[in-house]
RNA sequence: GGACGUUUAGCUCAGUUGGUUAGAGCAUCUGCCUUACAAGCAGAGGGUCACAGGUUCGAGUCCCGUAACGUCCACCA
């Protein structure tokens, strides 16, 4: 087969993962008396596309995956997509809006969901493509979604098995309110972030005539939300504060309300922070809620869903039942306002009563919804929680006995730190997409739970008649992804395939989502699966963490950065235009888009170019050392397809060097010393590629598939192997080097394959039918993954082409130093070597005067007169090229002197080493002999450099 | 406020249990279109390993402290 002069991976690329795909290579052996391995994808977002991120993670699993299919065992990639509530609902409803000006209420619940459905259908396919172009191995077969119907089975399952072990529970407490997006949202989706703000300092004054101890008829408040004093039900005041004192238990007028509130003695209060005294909110804010509870105080609720000020405040009780009859009517001139005009006409009039203080300017971090991207309220809402605090500790043991171990180490104590605290987790979500809480009510509100309205009747035994409504809410989306090891398996059945790859064998993931995913998925596994002997099971046994993917500065990449890199582009290229296209459609914030386009075009003025998808995973693989964060450099990227270009031109050599016809398995008498050195250092290789992967070191993969085949197979062997068949050996003897060369090429692409899956099938393709290992039909996908056998160490062969390599690259340096061009022959003089240097020079002169360009090698024995000569050191011998008149001997001399200054340094150091009593009784003698050594080396070589210069001063 | 991470060549990063003279890619410079590859070949320059102390015969590596940057968590009247 001719292989193409140059290396374009996209002639081939697509084309062999059709046929991958078609041949059904992807599924699971089932082999089950081998050992499975098995990883389920961490569910992208249907709607989403990929970004870097993803086709980092995904390459990691990929070359595991392929790595563990080719050793043989039964291995199943499980992949499917997730549903994404609350981002995928977003972006249909903006979607609507935009392109028919609805919202979702206008289309009504039922019309909305068919809607996002065609959506999914339309833009579903989006990721799966690009993870075909990455090449994932993953099985299509098995391909799941969070909201089909098996998934929403075990969704439901789920749900009502906990509720019924009374581990998720419904109640009216204070959420994480999006005012936005109407719904409430759990701690990890808050983020808070830091905004300059300011402090009110409100008077609140006494009732009845009561005074401060400091005399004053009011006290002092300090807050960063005025507005939400419509909703205040008390003053705290330190219990033990002397200032405070006379007044706790004394009413207070609360401002532009007239409502009457009592002063409390709580230690929430800070006797040393503010005035001392703090507005107490229990329905608007989290400490409140607290200090409401201890001091059984009222909660008024005075917002309305989207933060609006309510026309008339939901008061309740401490426990939560509404009370009829509270009096906390907010003045009609602020009802309706949003909750900042509110706060701007609370402050306004608070100044033109006299109650405002004073107002300073205070940072302070504030809670903002990571969706919706307003600030968030704390809001009194019914709502479903689970227990975590139950759940959590299995979860915690799993990790510290190291039934589950976190690659790198120190993420678990980022776990261990969140799941020490855990908090109930809120599970109930105020949107349509999504799973539907099973649960319904009657018409007093009394609440069943089961899989099914009919389930809900029989288990109840409720009567036909008896109205039921659903509750309306959907499940948080993590609820139904912390199932996902086991769901997608085919759980609630015990399957096959469940029983085969669960637990799962690793997760790759990033560090961001281990709270939200990896630990929920850790606690739901571990209650729900169990071993034989009816102990939990565990959804993964390794957690690889992977760092972030950033720009080239180090920043996040994101859509508003305009700093984002489509994987798919680096891989097939893009021009300049459509990448600034890409880059400003569809902003939120349209504004940034001219920065964004210019700044495009700065960085890619050419548009980005085709790489291949080998490139880039073999450049993500060499980026992943120790799960730290990525600066993204598009220069390692044109490396590594550089290092593809290498390897295509290095088989096209092979190719050119090889009758297939003829091959034959050689009698190893017949290895030349290069033939038996790239077998030996291939050997090396596999088992250095190997454990790199078994650590999950990734960057080292690469590195050692990198410097195995450019600098000791291409560099050196390709070149020895020129001599061979250009040379006077045997036809034996030359068919020995051929099966080598095809050999090493068919075993380095089952070595590389993992990573780089295309290019390696198809130079596999080429080389494994010569060697009688497969035919064109096969596909280096399934062929056995290396494991040495058949390759030979050879310290002799590696002892021997070193010293050449010594040689050829001191007459290099030599030449270069000379000035003479590469084209001249040179005559070499080697004075002082060993026997078996001399004896290496002389048997293996046909490679040196390839490599190193020599027309002949004299030997001379050590101080023997020659004719001038420059020379350079080599081990304790020397290399010597007749100077004729090709030199500037200031030049030569220079270059001597500093020769001479660098050896004397490390003689001294060495010798000064060495008389060192201590070093030498207490250094092991290995160390000792090595320094021994290395100072011998140095003076000898310091002999030659200086009689060198002494016969150039001669002159 | 608490915890963690990072700091090594101009840039992006390796550097295993402490052990000879600290490595790679890219970039730079010099010379080469040498019949696999100019996406290449050969050669060169470039580092006080953030700073300060300590342990040790020996520290980029271990310990203490400092600084800068980054991340997570908590708090914020």
């Amino acid at each position: 087969m001719e292989m193409d002069k140059t290396y374009e991976p996209e002639k081939f690329e697509s084309g062999i993962y059709q046929k991958w795909e078609q041949e059904g290579l992807f599924k699971a052996s089932m082999d089950t008396s081998k050992p499975s391995f098995s990883i389920a994808l961490p569910p992208p977002n249907v709607t989403g596309s990929l970004h870097m991120g993803h086709a980092f993670q995904q390459t990691i699993m990929d070359t595991l995956i392929r790595y563990h299919r080719m050793k043989g065992d039964n291995t199943l990639w499980q992949c499917g997509t997730d549903h994404a509530g609350i981002a995928t609902q977003m972006v249909v409803e903006r979607k609507l809006a935009r392109e028919e000006h609805l919202t979702r209420h206008d289309l009504g619940r039922e019309k909305f969901i068919e809607r996002v459905w065609k959506w999914k259908a339309e833009s579903g396919g989006n990721i799966t493509r690009q993870m075909r172009r990455l090449g994932d191995s993953v099985d299509w077969t098995r391909e799941r979604f969070t909201m089909d119907e098996g998934l929403s089975r075990a969704v439901l399952e789920v749900f009502v098995r906990l509720y019924d072990e009374g581990l998720i529970y419904r109640g009216k407490r204070l959420v994480n309110w999006d005012p936005k997006l109407r719904t409430a949202i759990s701690d990890l989706e808050v983020e808070n972030r830091d905004v300059q703000g300011h402090m009110w300092y409100i008077k609140y004054p006494l009732c009845d005539g009561a005074k401060t101890s400091e005399g004053k008829d009011y006290l002092m408040v300090a807050t960063t939300r005025p507005e939400t004093l419509f909703g205040d039900t008390a003053v705290a005041v330190n219990p033990a504060d002397e200032r405070f004192k006379s007044v706790v238990g004394k009413m207070l007028e609360l401002p532009l309300c007239g409502r009457r509130i009592p002063v409390i003695a709580d230690i929430h209060a800070d006797m040393t922070t503010g005035t001392g005294c703090v507005k107490i909110t229990p329905a608007h804010d989290f400490n409140d809620y607290q200090v409401g509870k201890r001091n059984k105080l009222a909660m008024i609720n005075i917002l309305t869903e989207d933060a609006h000020l309510r026309d008339t405040p939901e008061c309740y009780d401490t426990d939560g039942r509404l009370i009829e009859n509270y009096d906390a009517a907010i003045p009609e001139k602020y009802r309706g306002l949003d909750r900042f005009e509110a706060r701007d006409a609370a402050v306004e009039d608070l100044k033109a009563a006299g109650l405002l203080d004073h107002i300073e300017d205070h940072a302070l971090s504030q809670p903002f919804g990571d969706r919706g991207g307003v600030p968030i309220e704390p809001m009194l809402t019914d709502q479903w929680y689970v227990k975590a605090s139950v759940l959590g500790k299995p979860a915690v043991e799993a990790v510290k006995d190291g039934r589950i171990k976190f690659v790198p180490k120190q993420y678990e104590n980022m776990y261990f730190a969140w799941m020490n605290d855990l908090q109930d987790w809120c599970i109930s979500r105020q949107l349509w997409w999504g799973h539907r809480i099973p649960a319904w009510y009657d018409k007093e509100g009394k609440v069943y739970v089961a899989r099914s309205e009919d389930e809900v009747r029989s288990k109840y035994g409720l009567a036909k008649d008896i109205a039921l409504t659903r509750d309306p809410d959907v499940l948080d989306t993590w609820f139904s992804s912390a199932l996902w090891t086991f769901s997608t398996l085919g759980w609630p059945e015990n399957t096959p395939e469940l029983q085969a790859f669960h637990p799962t064998s690793v997760l790759v993931t990033g560090f961001d989502i281990i709270f939200f995913w990896v630990a929920r998925m850790i606690m739901m596994t571990m209650h729900f699966m169990k071993d034989e002997n009816g102990n939990p099971q565990v959804p993964f046994k390794t957690v690889y963490v992977t760092g972030l993917i950033r720009d080239e500065l180090g920043k996040k990449m994101s859509k508003s950065k305009g700093n984002v890199i489509d994987p798919l582009d680096m891989i097939d290229g893009i021009d300049k235009d459509s990448l600034i296209k890409k880059r400003t459609a569809n902003m939120m914030q349209p504004q940034l888009a001219e920065k964004i386009s210019k700044r495009t075009a700065k960085q890619f003025p050419e548009g980005i170019a085709a790489h291949g998808t080998d490139a880039l995973r073999f450049t993500l693989c060499a980026f992943a050392s120790n799960g730290r964060d990525i600066n993204w450099d598009m220069k390692r990227l044109d490396g590594y397809r550089n290092f593809c270009n290498k390897i295509w031109n290095a088989s096209r050599f092979a190719l050119m060097n090889v009758k297939p016809e003829t091959l034959h398995k050689p009698d190893p008498k017949d290895y030349s010393l290069a033939d038996r050195f790239i077998r030996s250092k291939l050997k090396t290789a596999i088992a250095e590629v190997t454990q790199a992967i078994e650590d999950y070191r990734f960057d080292m993969v690469a590195g050692k598939l990198y410097e195995f085949f450019w600098n000791e197979f291409c560099d050196w062997y390709l070149e020895f192997t020129k001599s061979i068949f250009r040379g006077e050996a045997t036809e034996e003897q030359k068919n020995a080097t051929a099966y080598t060369l095809v050999e090493v090429l068919e075993t380095s692409m089952r070595l590389a394959h993992p990573v780089m899956p295309f290019i390696t099938e198809v130079i596999w393709k080429i080389t494994a039918p010569m060697l009688g290992r497969g035919t064109a039909q096969d596909t280096v996908m399934t062929a056995p993954y290396p494991d040495g056998s058949g390759f030979e160490h050879d310290a002799e062969a590696e002892e021997a082409v070193a010293w050449l390599k010594d040689f050829t690259v001191c007459v290099r340096n030599l030449r270069a130093e000379m000035k003479v061009a590469p084209s001249v022959k040179l005559a070499a003089i080697l004075r002082g070597a060993t026997g078996e240097e001399q004896d290496y020079t002389r048997r293996y002169f046909s490679y040196l005067e390839n490599l190193a360009g020599l027309s002949e090698i004299r030997m001379a024995k050590a101080g023997e007169e020659q004719p001038l000569s420059s020379g350079k050191p080599l081990r304790k011998a020397e290399v010597l090229i007749q100077m004729k008149d090709l030199i500037n001997k200031d030049d030569e001399l220079k270059r001597l002197a500093a020769m001479q200054q660098k050896l004397e340094a490390n003689i001294k150091s060495g010798e000064s080493r060495l008389k060192n009593e201590a070093f030498v009784s207490k250094a092991p003698a290995k160390i000792i002999e090595g320094a021994k050594a290395q100072l011998e080396v140095n003076r000898a070589q310091l002999q030659k450099v200086l009689s060198q210069i002494e016969a150039l001063k001669a002159l």
